[in-house]
DNA sequence: TGGTACACGTACCACGTGGTACATGGAGGA
DNA sequence: TCCTCCATGTACCACGTGGTACGTGTACCA
């Protein structure tokens, strides 16, 4: 009697890492299992044995993907210089198709496909609940905190979506500068007397 | 001998007009044919008579909504209080459907699917240029109105996305205010002495 | 009246899909 | 040595897909 492998083991473990990276190039969401298991060099048989259904696969890359958009996040910024140094960080190229896809399983998920129960709450609140936390313990009154909070979480994703789409990490990281110099030096420029 | 009726005609503006507003109920990526067709009234014989193929119908979907899109923008902002009454439209909840069938077909271009050429190019750069004018012509120095509609631009979009995740619309309208108001009162408050 | 062009329905096609049945090989333990 | 369990391959299934062939009703025009 077969059953399915859904739990851990260093096969499954290969397949996922392979599947991620191919996600990453390709995306997920309109990839068929037979293109992802030619691509990683398995049959579409054994995505199927080791994640259960297609769904199943797509739920664990999803949930990769979830786990490494933590880690790129790592801690979460205590000072405008480091919130700066974060995102140099995240305009490295190196990171776009991370990116790219972290968009991709976004969307879908703003639209209730199924696998990417709880994706939402994780990516906004998941960001937002610890800098809101950080920021009140640097004396910052608690509803001017989480507001901070959200306009911090929203540059990043407004400015990554236009790096991803346009390819200028001057441009967008001159905003970005922009951003902490309003933040850091909030009197003695001219920007806004329009 | 059957033509292509790609071209303009009632019927078809009709079915496209059916087709965009069942694409905001259910997104547009993943859907058949035969899904589309049954849930607007008409079969996939129809939307391939009209629009000549799958892709045809997404390319005329995508720029319907491009167009509406554009529409949603009108002119670009041009004060901070003008902002302002913006975000509180693009907030309504009655956009909400069509902001994120918006995001579905931005991350569908970041994959460089078919059907989705120019609409990155547009969806950032057409937003951003007339803004950037006016900016330089409100007398703003070149190189920051390109940075400051950058970030405005990204801020509107990561709320967007906030909200479209959340619902919460005191909580994103909170950070866009906070952002007025670090454009517009630029000296005196305290919230970035972390 | 006859023709013609459009809009549409029905029935079909080849193909790709997710998923299953079943056999097998190999490793490790009894 | 035999047994069991994991991992895998091959072959298959029913079904949904995009797209096509072909017929038809209707409206308009000569």
């Amino acid at each position: 009697m077969v059953r399915f492998a859904v739990a851990s083991s260093q096969a499954r473990d290969r397949l996922l890492n392979a599947a991620v990276q191919h996600a990453l190039d390709q995306g997920i969401v309109d990839l068929s299992l037979r293109e992802i298991a030619a691509a990683i060099g398995t049959s579409h048989r054994m995505l199927i044995y080791h994640f259960g259904s297609r769904e199943g696969l797509l739920v664990a890359v999803v949930r990769e993907v979830e786990r490494r958009e933590r880690e790129s996040l790592g801690t979460a910024p205590l000072s405008v210089a480091d919130a700066r140094r974060r995102w140099d960080h995240l305009a490295d190229p190196s990171l776009r198709a991370q990116e790219r896809l972290f968009f991709e399983i976004y969307a879908h998920a703003l639209l209730g496909r199924p696998g990417t129960e709880g994706f939402l709450d994780e990516a906004v609140d998941g960001w937002i609940t610890p800098v809101r936390a950080l920021l009140i313990d640097a004396g910052i009154d608690e509803e001017d905190a989480e507001a901070l909070a959200r306009l911090g979480l929203a540059v990043t994703r407004g400015l990554l979506l236009d790096l991803l789409a346009t390819g200028d990490t001057t441009g967008t990281t001159r905003a970005f500068t922009l951003f902490t110099q309003l933040l850091d030096l909030p009197s003695g420029h001219d920007l806004s007397q329009e």
